[in-house]
DNA sequence: TGAAGGATTTGT
DNA sequence: CAAATCCTTCAC
């Protein structure tokens, strides 16, 4: 049975699952950003405290795509999207916001996926500032970082339990859930970009009240 | 060494 | 629609 509360738009406790390994994102990026919905992202602070997000919007940048920062070449900046998957990639965009992503696919092939947008479970009184509505507090990926914290200090950390970010798979009542498609996935064009605007390479959540914007 | 621009967000 | 704001990239 689905628990509710995937849709709600108050907050709720998201349980812990098994962790998501290297492996598993070793895979093309435009699979693994579809199989990341419904997943959870754990954020752990150095004195132990945890916030868990579902993911609800993810983006593909894949090898060869002109949208992606790896595009053109290897520079510092870009280079964990070149080694193997399960590593983060952290960037600072406009001055002023993070975004984060999961480097996904063969060590070589350079390529991630951005994390859009989450239902978060409990929200930090100073990640809201604009007291805004609870769903609305990770719909975005700058917002994402803002609410979770996240920084440039946050890029090439391993994706693993006890980091400061970590993955886990879908808890079993949505992993049957999604079995029985129950759960509509609306896939579509990538946000903010001027290359490459025609790849349908961008997933969210049909009916999550935290999708980033429609 | 400098200038242009960006995988965003917000308010006008 | 434009501002905020600064790091990265590329050109000179």
């Amino acid at each position: 049975m689905l628990d509710s509360s995937f849709f709600s738009p108050a907050l709720h406790p998201i349980p812990s699952a098994k962790p998501i390994e290297a492996a598993w994102l070793g895979r093309c990026a435009t699979e693994v950003a579809p199989d990341l919905l419904g997943c959870t992202l754990v954020r752990r602070w150095e004195d132990g405290r945890c916030i868990r997000g579902r993911i609800v919007e993810a983006e593909a940048y894949t090898p060869g795509d002109p949208a992606c920062h790896a595009y053109r070449r290897r520079t510092a900046r870009n280079a964990v999207m070149f080694g193997p998957a399960g590593f983060s990639y952290v960037y600072l965009i406009y001055g002023m916001y993070h975004c984060l992503n999961v480097v996904t696919d063969a060590d070589g092939a350079p390529s991630a996926v951005l994390l859009r947008a989450l239902q978060l479970e409990t929200i930090p009184p100073e990640a809201n500032p604009r007291n805004e509505k609870p769903t609305r507090v990770a719909a975005g990926p700058g917002k994402l970082c803002r609410a979770l914290d996240i920084d440039l200090s946050h890029t090439e950390t391993p994706l693993k339990p006890g980091q400061s970010l970590w993955l886990e798979h879908r808890s079993p009542d949505l992993t049957q859930a999604w079995e029985d498609g129950a759960i509509a996935v609306t896939q579509t064009t990538r946000i903010g970009i001027s290359q490459g605007i025609d790849h349908p390479w961008r997933w969210y959540v049909t009916a999550s009240p935290a999708v980033s914007k429609r």
